[in-house]
Parts: structure tokens; sequence; C-alpha cells
DNA sequence: ACCTGAACACCGTTCAAGT
DNA sequence: ACCTGAACACCGTTCAAGT
């Protein structure tokens, strides 16, 4: 498949290696022939990132909720450190990709789980992707490359207990499983 | 000044329009004149980048710390909003040049004065600012590009009374102001 | 010191043509 | 339906040469 090409390019050799002529060249087959799978170069990057999310492992619905929301940011965490290349680019696109929603609609479920009002779920599952998003993306982006891992490390599970707090603060109603 | 001419063309049509060809026409000169004022493309980056930084507006000190706190990441965010194709890049480079450090520093100071312990300030300004950072590159990116302005806005304000939060956890002496 | 001309290998993309 | 050849305008970058 041309998206698994581009895949493997842009983890072995960075995003920049991502061209029409090298993922053409990678399946044995010439440039022009990409254009009938995919519309554009455009397309093929919103298909990596598509792929990338889909490759997210999201936990069991039976675990309680406060597991189940931070086993779902260490598996993007774990997506973004894997493929360094085109992650970043999860940051620019639209949220609204099949594999996008199904990664949101775990998040808000498990918001729905820890009691915050079902009006309220929308804008915390925003505020909390992002952060766990601008995270990972500073991280493999070598915004944090100064630091240690175990800072970064650090840094990332400090940032899960901040986000439980956001959790107490926006509880309505009590908690269905804990 | 070429970063100048970088920044303009970006502003106007994209970070795709930053090429060497269009900055040089831009000020009527051949490409390859640019090189003898910055080393590459990459460096010329990062030099509007640093340019971006330097615009943002920083709070008189004289400010109460909540305010001043805040006012920061709204100036981060006017800036983001004037440079929209190039802010996505603050994400992706060091934090250590001097731009960045006058940014990160007002933010340390307001952690001090809130009496956030000494020994935490540098993880919290880490957690804060890429929160507020993952925050605008999603927003000028275009990740938000479905919601609402006023979805938007409220949001970020969101954000920032969760910021606030996290510093009343993390206060170990009484705050110095406020 | 700064700018230029000519040239390099390489981009994304189109189009008409082949099977 | 899928792939190819030839071609387009445009990249970043180098080097030797000019002032």
């Amino acid at each position: 498949m041309v998206l698994d090409a581009a895949l493997a390019l842009a983890d072995e050799s960075g995003l920049d290696a991502v061209t029409m002529q090298a993922v053409a060249s990678r399946l044995g087959v010439t440039p022009m022939a990409i254009y009938r799978h995919v519309g554009d170069k455009g397309a093929l990057l919103d298909g990596v990132v598509e792929r990338l999310l889909g490759e997210v492992r999201l936990p069991s619905e039976a675990l309680p909720w406060p597991d189940r929301l931070r086993a779902t940011a260490r598996g993007v965490r774990r997506i973004g450190q894997r493929h360094p290349g085109v992650f970043p680019l999860v940051l620019q696109r639209l949220v609204a990709t099949p594999a996008a929603l199904r990664v949101r609609d775990t998040v808000q479920r498990g918001l729905v789980d820890a009691g915050v009002d079902p009006g309220r779920t929308a804008q915390a599952e925003r505020l909390i992707s992002t952060a766990v998003l601008g995270f990972v993306v500073s991280e493999v982006g070598g915004r944090f490359r100064n630091h240690s891992k175990r800072t970064v490390d650090g840094d990332f599970e400090r940032l899960l207990e901040l986000l439980s707090g956001l959790l107490e603060s926006e509880r309505a109603q009590p908690a269905r499983w804990s």
C-alpha cells in the first residue's frame, strides 16, 4: 500500500524524505502511478496521519475510567515516539477523520464515566487532547531535546496527574466507576 | 532585512511560499545572495521563529502574578493569530534561544511570585508553556476549524482557568502578591 | 564584503499515450 | 483500471567569478 511506504520512509529518514518519487521508487513504480491512488501529496500525508491515529492502542472499556484515560494518553504518546517524523502533523490537520474520532470518543466516554457534566465533556476532551498532543509533539519534535529522558518522562506523568485534577474540578455527578 | 521579508511572505501566502527564490525576489536580489546572510533555509526559519517570539508583548512586572501570567498567555496567542503560517514551528524548535528565554523567564518569575516551590518552577513552566503553545498551534493550524470563534475563545479562557488551578495545587509558600 | 551567472540534482504535477 | 514517458515550472544549494 502507498501509505505504508510513505510511513516507512518517514520513520526511516524523516518527513522531508517523503517525496512522491521516493515513495514511488520504494514501490518499484514510476512517480505518476501514485496519483491514481492518492489525489495529492497533501492527501497522502492526511492518509498517513490517519493511519497513525488508527495505530493508537486503546484500553479496554472494562477498566476504571482513571486507568482508561491514562492508558489512552500513554497510547498516544507511544505512537508519537514510534513515528516522530509524521506525528507533528496531527496537530495541524482536522480532527474529524474516523481514526481521530475513535480516539476522541474513547476519551469522551471516559469523561462521562468520570461524572463530568455531559454538556461539558466536549470542551474537556478538546483541552485534554490538546495538552497531550502538544506535549508529545514537543517531545518528538525535539523541543525538549536538552532534557533527559527521565525529566521528560516525569513531566508527562505530572501532566497526567494534572489532568486528573482537572476532572475532579469538572465532576458534577458521582462517578460511575472507581 | 532577510527575516522581515521571509515573515511577510509567510503571513501573506503561508509557509510554503517561503522559498529562497521568493525571499530573494522580494528583496530585489538573486537567490544566492541570501546565503551570505543566513547559512541555510533551516537557519532562515529559525530566525523567523526567533523574531516571532521576540514580538510577544510581555506584561509589566508590576502587575499581580495572576494577571501577569494570563497576559503572557494572551500575548503568545495574539502572535500566533498574527502569524499563523510560521507559528507552528515554535513547537518544533529548541527553546534555548534568547527570545524564547525571555518569555520563559517571565513565566518563571510569575510562578515564583505565585509561591510555587523554586525546585518545581521549571517543570511547571514547561507544562504551562506546552499547554498554551499546543492550544495556539492547534488553533492557527486549523485543528479547531470546525468550531466557532466563540467556542475556541471559550476553550482558551477555560484553559487559563485550569492553569490557575494548577498553580493553586502547586503553591508551597504564600504568594508574594495578590 | 557582498552580489551574480550558470549549473546541479531534485521537487510536485500535467497530459497524452500505452496495456 | 492502472501504469508509463516526456515534459513543465520550480525547488535548495554549489561554485567560480565579478565588483
